[in-house]
DNA sequence: CTTGGATTTGACCAACTGGTCAAACTCACG
DNA sequence: CGTGAGTTTGACCAGTTGGTCAAATCCAAG
């Protein structure tokens, strides 16, 4: 939808007057300059270490100018709006967000699976914590600028995964619980470590958070998964 | 530290002026009167609703005030600035906050008393979302208002209270795991759902979440806490 | 029903914020 | 090494935001 609008108004802007933006200029399909790449990363590796401390509405544009070492006009110069910024950010990194899920095989040892993808999800909460929270910040707000990335990319990979873990239940290869919930409990404890970082940290006394977690989690996981018999 | 300020200030005006605000009518120690105690009351409803909606910066005092049904200056009548609002806010909902943990009793049965302080904690997430999603905000951002209310008030009651994990764990009442890491689960299975309600309903389709929240969680912790033998 | 303190508000302000624009500068390429 | 497309920026703007203030209004106690 945005970016529809922003072709809409770039086509015009082409036919009428000289180019004074990156999108007038990238409509006529060259490929990107070597300072296009590296600005743009740039912008949004500042974007994305803004975005993540202070929420969408709590960045300025200058601050993440600032980060990024460009002027503010440049930025908009190679995004034309705050939310394209943002929406850029997100829907590049949307993508590998779901990756640890996506590699859960429904035909690899069910509980080794399960196990995996949660020491997987807690390596992107200590890898990644700025693109924990920044989810966060936006999910915790109602996710206004995310609800339909999320419904058309996440929805769909849940329900997947969901199939699968029921049929490991089913067959009786893993403790049967409701798989839904079962997997956001994944994401909440994993997530946990990066969105309340801060928290976790302080009442850790200097200890790292992330040298007992892993043994933590595989711990509740195996004993709450682990069929009896 | 910014009530001691505060403080300081109205006792300036005090003696130099006339009383502009509520602060320096307090000081003069009368019982709040019942136009007082009325917007106060709502002026922090209203707080809630919208801090916990858009986070510290993403509110403006002007959303608070219509949402309480009062002008902009009348809200800085009653609180002397947005963070003093905040700040109110923050102290008054804290304690209600930590209840549910305080409840924990030595005495009692060791996986009864973690079961119901999970449930205590769900309904919590239930009942008052937006306090879960102040919070969750304002750590999520690093907790720039809140990190030392927190290292006072939460950092002792966790001591304590991973004390008698520990006990019960060394009894072998309990299955032995960290204690730190168990209370940081609670807190971020329970919490999620209330912190992540959009997401959460989103996947849900249609179907209450915490339908079956509860059994899931009282499940997932009796298979990891009921000792083996 | 008067009066002095408590409460309320319209008008206002300075700082900030997202965004624009024309002019200047830089760079790859012929 | 000249040239035109690509890039950068200082100056600027309109809307928003937190906060102020003097004047007006309300209200409870005498």
């Amino acid at each position: 939808m945005n970016l529809g609008e922003n072709a809409q108004i770039a086509g015009d802007l082409s036919r009428a007057t000289a180019s004074k933006d990156l999108l007038s200029t990238m409509l006529k399909d060259r490929p990107p300059t070597r300072i296009q790449k590296k600005n743009r990363a740039a912008i949004l590796e500042a974007a994305l270490e803004v975005f993540s401390a202070h929420g969408f509405r709590g960045a300025t544009v200058d601050q993440i100018a600032n980060q990024a070492g460009l002027s503010k006009p440049n930025l908009l110069y190679y995004f034309p709006s705050k939310d394209a910024m943002f929406t850029a950010l997100m829907s590049e990194l949307l993508d590998t967000w779901l990756d640890p899920m996506r590699e859960i095989d429904a035909q690899g040892d069910p509980l080794e699976e399960i196990l995996a993808y949660v020491q997987r999800k807690l390596q992107m909460s200590r890898d990644f914590p700025r693109e924990s929270r920044l989810f966060a910040n936006e999910i915790v707000q109602g996710a206004p600028r995310m609800l339909d990335a999320l419904s058309t990319d996440l929805r769909g990979l849940l329900e997947e995964k969901v199939a699968i873990l029921e049929a490991w239940m089913a067959a009786g290869k893993i403790n049967p619980t409701h798989p839904k919930h079962l997997m956001f409990s994944i994401w909440a404890l994993t997530q946990h470590y990066a969105d309340f970082d801060v928290q976790v940290r302080m009442l850790m006394e200097g200890e790292d958070p992330f040298d007992a977690a892993p043994e933590f989690l595989e711990t509740l996981y195996r004993r709450m998964l682990t069929p009896k018999g």
